[in-house]
DNA sequence: GACATTAGTAATCAATCAATTACTCGAGCG
DNA sequence: CGCTCGAGTAATTGATTGATTACTAATGTC
């Protein structure tokens, strides 16, 4: 397989992996099954298990940026109504969670901000959403805080494993279909997928 | 030192630790430096790291809902208008920032929810805080929605490093002025503390 | 004044993990 | 063929880490 092939198959499998269990509790020997290969190869191709997670999140962070300004250039171009962009842009983000490593790695990101290099292009890539929701899409600065807000919280409740195990729990069902709306169904299509992928 | 007394001090500074570096970030060792006592003390102590941070999130729980259910209380014996519920646990969970060990390590359980031991207890967590807002305060769900949203989205900035680290950011400041309103004063003060302890 | 009991530590161990080294295999090619 | 180069692995290593064991020093207390 060329190296450039192999080389976007580990970030993806490292992007879900690392998505998971967080920066220092995924292993490069974890990475390596989900992908298939050795170790020593998932190393090799990225340098330092740290390179490798600042690369998932580079990715990440543009495939989240990409799916915005989608949004933005479909309100633009006229093809949806000013009026309705919050609402596609929320849903540029749920439909995100289709591929959970995306929105989980970032999230993974975001709480390392402790560590010198992760923590630096974390904050740059949160404050880069910021901008482009404020300036280039031109929404209120209170109402993409309130955005962003909406945001961690469909994060959280991803992380902390909510539509693995909700099973009957009334609070968990309202809170559940509140925060994904009418994306749910495909949520859990995705949250029963990987369990049994893991299983 | 009574061993009761030496526990909640060895809780304290696990709670900040924890909170910083996440659990699988952390070393048993970080902490014992950090409570000055020996590494093997804090194990005996706790048995496990696993349970040490368990003990970590259910004090954090608890002190969370103590605060709430104070803001509840006023409310009930109207010493605050019911207006004002909302603003007045909102100013609750901002005031909790001063130990910012408290919201940081329940956020670093809250992504921890891969973990069965660990996962569990976040998701009962959460669910207990959403249903002590929408039941015991009577607030409607999709205020209690957004609230949490408002509060994953603080969790986050400070986990990311923001407060420390925004330095003439024009929407770095923007932001956390947004989140953290009248707050921010006290939140750079802390921030500024911590700094200055690490170094 | 022996004797528990409590509050700790020093030393060490087994396991884990990221990283390095030294290889192998096969495809292209002159 | 002989030879290199890209793709990959097996074996190993040094450092870290959670946990265990075996101790010691102090504090009552009968």
């Amino acid at each position: 397989m060329p190296a450039a092939e192999r080389r976007e198959l580990i970030l993806g499998h490292a992007s879900e992996v690392f998505g998971r269990r967080g920066y220092p509790g995924t292993t490069t020997e974890q990475i390596a099954q989900a992908a298939g290969i050795s170790q020593p190869y998932v190393v090799r191709m990225f340098g330092t298990k740290e390179k490798l997670f600042v690369e998932v999140m580079e990715r990440a962070l543009g495939k989240l940026i990409v799916a915005f300004r989608e949004v933005i250039r479909l309100r633009d171009s006229g093809e949806i109504p000013a009026g309705e962009l919050g609402a596609r842009l929320g849903q540029a983000y749920v439909d995100l969670i289709e591929d959970r490593g995306i929105l989980m790695s970032l999230m993974q990101g975001f709480i390392q901000g402790h560590d010198d290099v992760i923590g630096r292009r974390a904050r740059a890539g949160f404050l880069e959403i910021y901008r482009l929701l404020r300036d280039e899409a031109g929404i209120p600065a209170d109402d993409v805080r309130s955005f962003l807000a909406d945001g961690m919280l469909i994060n959280t409740l991803l992380a902390i494993g909510m539509p693995d195990n909700f099973e009957g729990d009334e609070a968990a069902t309202e809170l559940m279909n509140l925060s994904f709306g009418a994306k749910l169904d495909a949520v859990l299509c995705v949250a029963s997928e990987q369990s049994s992928r893991q299983a």
